[in-house]
DNA sequence: CGTTTTTGTTGACTCGAGTAGATGCCGCTG
DNA sequence: CAGCGGCATCTACTCGAGTCAACAAAAACG
């Protein structure tokens, strides 16, 4: 039987490096930090000796305590398991990862309530900042950490406030172009798949897709409301076959209702473009893999989560909050009519 | 101009709140806390009013420093953009936040190097327990976090070592039941789609398509494997394609490489299930929405998460670590050719 | 050689909260 | 009324690291 009697922690701590390496505390500290004062190249050595041999680790706690900073990023998310906000999330990890920051998740499933809870919980635990995608598109949720001095980013919001820092796609232009590109595969009559959206301002592609049909001098299209998520899209896509006279092409606002909704097309035993021609945003990895390959419009997720980070760790506290609006790119595939095989 | 000049981050301190309600900071603590000692009602009163009206809220990283535990928990996965692990995440996520526990979330992006930096980045962090989705199937990484008493819980592991703890579904038997099932269609060439597992062991998917390939007396099975991801679905789709003689059934370990092979299959008109059935692992929400919606076996998440939570925090130190093991779900959706519109 | 400057090191205080041990107050009992 | 027990409260130390004022020693300067 191996002896598994580990469990006798010998939490090594700065004391005992500079016991050992015979300097007192301050010495360790300076050295660990390259600190604010010098210290001598031989001493420097020793106590880096005496660090290894005890295998001294900084108890990043109470650093903590004392600079009244966690080095730790909160990320607030309606749902990780949308796959536009799992690369969202993926990248904002990984580009506080590279700035030394830790990043706590918490997922909101959908509920204002949850999503509130997260925030005041990131609040308490002195995160450095925090990237809110609400589920809703106001902002009364950011006056608290507001008050309690945490710079918060706003992500993916449609509508852009000024008295907050926000980030996010140029959601007009790009859904415009979306929607001239479906018009420039002959199509005339395009209607809107669009995700709920509270708050009492027009969503930003749904204000592009009626600017594309006005430019074109179509009638005005049909839309469609319904929950942003797979199962919104598939409903939305019923409710599309009900029709008696139905569009040749639909602008959806997300990959993943147009993956429902592509999945209503299928049951239905219509074609992808022939039948209806789809176009759809975030460009995630998923719509890739769908049949057919979706044509969408690529937010540039890694841009804004770098955007965000720099935002939180490197602007002042008394700097006023800037609103950074992100070119989009269209990538054709499939299910508008292009690369056809 | 509105006066937004609140960077005065009026910090309030436990020191406040004793001074406002007239009584020691230790009452204070004994208030907040329910703390070792009884206060009179009177007392109580005071302290909360001051509270409420300072709106104090107690500074989590001392307490953390003092107590020697974070209330975090660490989670890292190989992918976070991989829905499967997205779903996992979410549920440990709330799992964790049921216990006043929050999450941080590391991504491997299938690197070693950037799963050891993140174990080590969590240990620093004195996170009270991990989650650890490893990109390899080995664990030579737990052995620090171990060493520094950190409780660590080996998820979604195809092969369940003793050393440490360890949840996972049932794989064997659940896979042998999804492909007899495929068998139950009349299938009898059976192809196994496997991602690639390091170590030296048999994944438990593959091993139960063999021994469901033998109980049923058939001839030895082709395997294609390919990378995790939906990608290496795609990539082995190509190839199944390239065969003279194809089977007429696929088990496939997970859904997002299901939805790779899909799309090959799509490519080249082949029809799901009537020339091919699929049968894929993980039943995650992607698996319902794909076209056709693909038959799978649900691994019990939620449930795995709640254990996982359960084993770090209600563990003593001392006790030897467990491995439990969850049966899953078969659910039966078209593309095995079940349910048939 | 005496004085200033520089450089290296240290002791001691700080961050904010948890809690053991000491202290004081009340009422009850003998 | 002394003595005791029980309760409420406070004082003071602790967790581990950052850093400033103070000091000592060495270097530079006149």
């Amino acid at each position: 039987m191996p002896d598994l009697s580990a469990s006798a922690r010998p939490v090594v701590t700065r004391k005992d490096v500079a016991r050992l390496a015979g300097v007192s505390t301050a010495v360790v500290s300076y050295v660990v930090n390259g600190g604010p004062k010098n210290v001598a190249p031989a001493t420097q050595e020793k106590v880096r000796q005496a660090i290894t041999a005890l295998g001294y680790r900084p108890n990043v706690t109470a650093r903590a305590l004392k600079m009244g900073s966690s080095r730790i990023l909160g990320m607030v998310v309606p749902k990780i398991s949308s796959p536009f906000f799992a690369s969202l999330a993926q990248a904002v990890e990984q580009a506080a990862e590279q700035e030394g920051y830790a990043m706590l998740l918490g997922d909101s499933r959908d509920s204002l309530t949850v999503e509130r809870r997260h925030l005041s919980n990131f609040a308490d635990r002195q995160v450095d900042g925090v990237f809110l995608c609400s589920v809703v598109n106001h902002r009364p949720e950011v006056s608290e950490l507001d008050g309690r001095g945490i710079r918060t980013v706003l992500l993916n919001f449609s509508e852009y406030p000024l008295e907050v820092d926000a980030i996010g796609p140029e959601f007009v232009g790009s859904s415009r172009r979306a929607v001239e590109h479906l018009a420039s595969h002959g199509h005339r009559d395009i209607a809107l798949v669009q995700g709920f959206v509270t708050g009492n301002t027009l969503d930003g592609r749904e204000f592009g897709w009626r600017e594309a049909l006005k430019g074109m001098g179509a009638s005005e299209g049909r839309i469609f409301r319904c929950s942003f998520d797979r199962a919104g899209g598939y409903d939305a896509g019923r409710r599309f076959l009900a029709l008696t006279e139905r569009p040749t092409a639909v602008f959806i606002t997300s990959d993943e209702q147009a993956v429902g909704f592509l999945r209503a097309l299928h049951e239905a035993g219509l074609r992808v473009p022939e039948d209806v021609a789809v176009m759809s945003f975030d460009g995630s990895e998923e719509s890739e893999f769908s049949w057919p390959p979706l044509s969408t419009v690529r937010q540039p997720v890694q841009q804004m989560a770098e955007a965000g980070v720099r935002a939180i760790i490197g602007t002042g506290r008394d700097e006023p909050p800037r609103t950074q609006v992100f070119d989009c790119e269209l990538v054709l595939r499939r299910s508008c009519g292009c690369d056809e095989p």
